[in-house]
DNA sequence: CGCGATTATTGAACACGTTCAGATTTCGCC
DNA sequence: GGCGAAATCTGAACGTGTTCAATAATCGCG
């Protein structure tokens, strides 16, 4: 699909008449109507119950087999109307974005202990939230790739979720004692690192994902008690040749 | 749309009409007949015209902007004609990259001198021959990192350029004298490190996308000088330790 | 040449994401 | 209640990638 056609300059997917996909019989749930919830407008409450409805939708049958004809049909609104709440498809898939790093946020506020331990906690808590959507991520996480892809895990549609991702993540690292100039590096890779197990999670088959978790122990014991190395003299030259390379690259 | 829209579970992209794409006027050039080649078949110059009518427009309006049925167009096909060659818009993306690997094979043959200079030659060779069609790719290159995807750069159907790729990579690095053991690990890392600078390199809007050729040369100022390093116990161990790690999460 | 089989080609049809001009409903205020 | 404005909603329409039944061209072979 047509990539980004409009966007920035992909076009969201096009239709894609894919052939693999199975396309369900369209089992069409009736559509229940929206709950308010306390102190919430009738826009919000719709809002809400249509990104429910699509979220729910896209786990059961995937983000491509599921059209917004669909997700309309099952909020009980016209195809239009969907279209009122949110401008595409993708900006459903982007509002499932936030939603998760402020379930992530809650996880990291508890965490505590030791550097190795408090990121223990924050990957393996950011894999578990996402588990319920991994089919619907599995979909989309080839577009995360893509910086000029709104969705993109690089975009600057989607900056301010990263910028709170890799906020907590150099929380996690602060009791490292780490050279503050090397911090900004060691964040970035932490979540580069992630971005990457997040790939591998999607595509594990293993039960209870188990591959994944391993891995990611695996990593964060390979890599955390690397980190003092960072303040020899060695460690911050390497680090710092590094930092200046990226940003000579315009990736500072 | 559909591409696949089986792949894993989406239906192909959507014809989304993503906004921002500016759709051209379709210049619409009038067709030119396929011109055959020595020894070539009907089928095979019908086939090869019809590739190279693609390339044309996705270079000219990016791929996304481009339809089917201008490419059928250009080259004087109806639509369901184009079909008969290629399954999907995307196996002409896909023939792109089997005709980018064998122009990158003449290159890696004519490399000769140090480590160094060999992967120079390589590295800097690849983004040189991917330079016509970097606004192709900057659209697809999304879709690299989606194991499930025919196109991913991780996918059963490109494993056989991907193999060629790795094993170009590999001869490269066979003057370093590295543990055998450890080659494929060094040689997978550095085609890691190749898809990132393409991603890097697609995006790339300094003049002459001197930006992603001086992080090439940065990068591999940084690493080839540590080769020698696996070679020690420490180094060894590390590696070892790593690719058991992989092999345990299945990515062996 | 004749003729069956294979290859090539056609374009209508389909389902999709998205847009839009217009209806309908709700709101604010008197 | 009344009424204009704003918010909400509708569904037809568009252009897309892909499929497919039907047709035409070509081939193999006597």
């Amino acid at each position: 699909m047509p990539v980004t056609r409009s966007r920035t300059a992909a076009p969201a997917k096009p239709p894609s008449g894919k052939p693999a996909a199975k396309r369900a019989p369209k089992p069409r749930a009736k559509p229940s109507p929206p709950e308010r919830v306390a102190g919430e407008g009738k826009r919000d409450a719709t809002r809400r119950h249509l990104l429910e409805s699509a979220l729910r939708l896209f786990q059961e049958h995937g983000v491509e087999a599921t059209t917004m004809r669909d997700i309309a049909r099952a909020a009980g609104l016209s195809l239009g109307a969907a279209y009122y709440y949110f401008d595409s498809k993708e900006a459903l898939v982007f509002a499932y974005y936030e939603a998760n790093q402020a379930e992530i946020e809650v996880i990291a506020a508890s965490a505590t202990g030791t550097v190795r331990e408090r990121l223990g906690a924050l990957f393996h808590g950011k894999l578990a939230t996402i588990r319920p959507q991994r089919r619907m991520l599995a979909a989309i996480v080839q577009r995360l790739a893509n910086p000029s892809d709104p969705v993109s895990a690089f975009s600057a549609q989607t900056g301010a979720v990263r910028e709170r991702a890799m906020a907590m993540l150099d929380q996690a690292v602060a009791a490292a004692d780490l050279p503050a100039d090397v911090r900004p590096l060691v964040t970035r890779a932490l979540w580069l690192l992630q971005l990457a197990l997040m790939l591998v999670y999607v595509n594990d088959e293993s039960p209870d994902e188990a591959r994944t978790h391993g891995l990611t122990d695996d990593a964060l014991d390979l890599i955390v008690p690397m980190l003092p190395l960072l303040a020899t003299p060695m460690g911050h030259a390497i680090a710092a040749r590094l930092m200046d390379s990226l940003a000579r690259a315009g990736l500072g």
